[in-house]
DNA sequence: ACCATCCTATAAGGCGGCGTTATCCACCGG
DNA sequence: CCGGTGGATAACGCCGCCTTATAGGATGGT
C-alpha cells in the first residue's frame, strides 16, 4: 500500500516544503509530486498535505510518512549497498572444498590470488575428495569444488549428472610410477606397467584404487595390494621402505619428497584431469567467478609442459 | 531501485523454500514471483536465487535481501499503521482554539464528546479572541477555531479571506442589556437601546466595543464606555454595583450568573453567530471533523431557539 | 524404467502506476 | 494592475507487474 517512493515523496516535501521544490530534489517535475500525493491520500484515506495557496504543510498524518522515510530509506539503502558490495567483489564469501592433494599447492596459490585482488571476498576451505564436494555441492553447502577424474571418465560418473554443472578443467595431472632407488626399473625412462606385475602396490583413496585397478586390467594384470593408505606421505615412506611401488599422481611430488623414491613416467601415459566444479547459478556470482579465476590462474602457473614428458631431476626425488 | 515489494518476494522465498510457495503466501502466481526475481537480478547485477531443479536456494546476496525484508517491511507497516490511526481516528490531535465565552460551556461539552467517541483522539486547546485564532489558523498553528461575528459582520472580514476557509455555524447567540435589577428598565420586556443613551457602558473586548457602539448609534447615540473588561464576571460585577450597564452574549449568561443583574432582550434585536471554523483540507482531516462535529452537536444541545444546521462530516477525500 | 507430479521458465496480453508536457488558475509582491 | 511563483489538471506514453497458458526439467513412486 505505502511504498518506499511515496516515502521519498513525503520526506522531501517535509523538507523542501513546496512540490516543486521536492520535485526538484528528486529529479522529478511538478505535476509527478502532485500526483503522487493524491494517489497517497486517496490509498490512505486521509489529507497528507495542506495546501495554504503560496506553500504546503504537511498534516499529522502527512508528518508520521515523513517522519518514517528515514529509517525506511536508509534501512533499504543499506540492503542495496550491501547487494553492490557482493557483485562488486568488495564482499562475499565462497565456500570451496578441494581434494586434499589439490590442496598443497594449487589452493593456496588461488586463495592469495584472490586475497591479493579483492581482499575484502573470504573464502571457506574445506578438503574433501571429489565425490564428496560434489554432494555438497549439490546439497548447497559448497560454491566451488576442486574435484578430479582420471582420463576417460568424467568428474561425476552418469551423464545426467553433470547439467546445471559447469566444470572448468584446471591441469593435466600426469600419473607415475614411484618405485624405491634401489628398484630394477629406477633407472628406466618410462615404465610399461606390466613390469610391476609381480611388485605388491601400495593404494591411495578408492578412486585412486580404481583407477590403479583399471590400468592395470588394461595392462594384463590384477595388482596385488598390499596397503592402502590415503595419506600420499606414508605411500612415500612405505614405498621408499621396498614395501612396494605406487602410482602418484604428479602434483603431489612437488610437495611430497623422498629421496629413496623415484617416480617415473609410466607406459602408456595416464593422466588425471584437475578441475573446478560449480553450479550454472554460483557460476555467475561474481566471488565465485572470481575464485574460480584465481584457480585458474594458479594452476595455469603451476603446469610445466602438461602433456609432454620430462626429464626430471628436481622433483623425482 | 530496490523496492519493499522486492524484498517481500525475498523474505517470502527465503521463508517457504520455493517460488510456488512464496507466490501463494503472498497472493501472486508463480511466474509473477519468477519474473520478479528476474527483475532484481538484472537490476542487481547479481544471482540472487541459485535454482537447483527441486527447490531453490538463495544467494548471498539473494540472503542479504531477505535479512533486510523484516527491518523495511515492519517499519513500513508501522508507518500505515500509524497512518490508519490517524485516519480511523484511533489516534490524532487537534488544536483547537476557540474565544473565552465560548471555552465555558460550547467547547467542554464538545471536548467530552470526542474524548467519549474517539477517547484516543487528543485536543489541544487554547483560548483566542477571533481575529487572533483565525490568523493562527492561516499560519497552520491550529486546526479548529471557534469564532463569532455579530449580525451582518462576517467572521473574517474582506471576502478574499474566505475561501479556502470552512465556516460552520453552531449557533445563534442573542445579544442582551445587563441592568442592575434596581434599574428604572429593569422591569421591561424589551428595551430599546436608545433608552440607555445617558447610562454610562461597561464594555468588553475590541470587537464588542465596536459591536456597542455600532448599535448605539443605530440607536442614534455615542455610548459613554465608562468601563472596559474582557472578563465578564467583573462585567457583572460593575454591573450589579450600578456602575453601569453591558451588552452580553446570552451565551456567557449560563454561566455567570449575579442574583442583582436581570439581561434584558434588546429591541431591535442583536445576535451574534458562533462558528467554527477550518481550513478546506483540515476539514477533511478525520480528527479535525469529529471535533468539528462534536462541536455542532455540543453547540445544538445548548441552543435554546435552534436556527443552527448541522454540519454534514466531510470526510471523505 | 516409466509415468505422474511438482517446480520453474517463458510467452503474450492487459491494466495501472507513474512519469512526461502543456496549460490553467490562485496567490503574492512590486 | 501585472508578472512571477507554485499547485492542479488533462492528455499521453512507457514500463512495471500481474495474469493465463504452456513448455521443460527434476523427482519419486510403482
Amino acid at each position: 500500500m505505502i511504498d518506499a517512493a511515496g516515502l521519498r515523496v513525503m520526506r522531501a516535501i517535509a523538507q523542501e516544503g513546496s512540490f516543486t521544490a521536492a520535485a526538484a530534489a528528486l529529479g522529478y517535475t511538478q505535476p509527478a509530486i502532485s500526483q503522487m500525493v493524491r494517489r497517497l491520500e486517496q490509498r490512505t484515506g486521509t489529507v497528507l498535505v495542506e495546501r495554504t495557496g503560496r506553500s504546503v504543510r504537511l498534516t499529522e498524518a502527512g508528518r508520521v510518512l515523513a517522519r518514517h522515510a528515514d529509517p525506511v530509506l536508509s534501512a533499504l539503502d543499506a540492503a542495496e549497498e550491501e547487494v553492490a558490495a557482493i557483485a562488486g567483489l568488495r564482499s562475499g564469501r565462497v565456500r570451496l572444498m578441494a581434494f586434499p592433494s589439490a590442496s598443497a599447492t594449487l589452493v593456496p596459490r588461488a586463495l592469495a590470488l584472490v586475497k591479493e585482488r579483492f581482499p575484502d571476498v573470504t573464502i571457506g576451505f574445506t578438503e574433501a575428495e571429489p565425490p564428496e564436494s560434489l554432494a555438497a555441492l549439490r546439497a548447497g553447502e559448497c560454491d566451488l569444488a576442486v574435484a578430479f577424474a582420471y582420463e576417460g571418465t568424467d568428474v561425476a560418473r552418469g551423464e545426467q549428472d553433470l547439467d546445471g554443472l559447469v566444470i572448468t578443467p584446471l591441469l593435466e595431472d600426469e600419473v607415475r610410477l614411484a618405485v624405491p632407488r634401489s628398484h630394477p626399473v629406477a633407472d628406466r625412462e618410462t615404465v610399461p606397467l606390466a613390469d610391476l606385475a609381480g611388485d605388491p602396490w601400495i593404494a591411495g583413496c578408492p578412486r585412486c584404487r580404481g583407477h590403479l585397478v583399471q590400468l592395470a586390467s588394461g595392462a594384463g594384470f590384477r595388482p596385488d595390494v598390499a596397503y592402502e593408505t590415503e595419506d600420499y606421505v606414508a605411500v612415500m615412506g612405505l614405498v621408499a621402505e621396498g614395501l612396494g611401488v605406487a602410482l602418484i599422481p604428479d602434483l603431489i611430488l612437488r610437495t611430497v619428497h623422498h629421496e629413496d623414491v623415484v617416480a617415473l613416467p609410466i607406459e602408456p601415459a595416464s593422466r588425471r584431469t584437475i578441475t573446478a566444479v560449480t553450479t550454472d547459478d554460483l557460476s555467475r556470482v561474481p566471488a565465485v567467478a572470481a575464485t574460480l579465476e584465481a584457480l585458474a590462474a594458479s594452476a595455469a602457473g603451476q603446469s610445466r609442459a602438461p602433456t609432454t614428458r620430462m626429464p626430471e631431476p628436481a622433483w623425482s626425488i
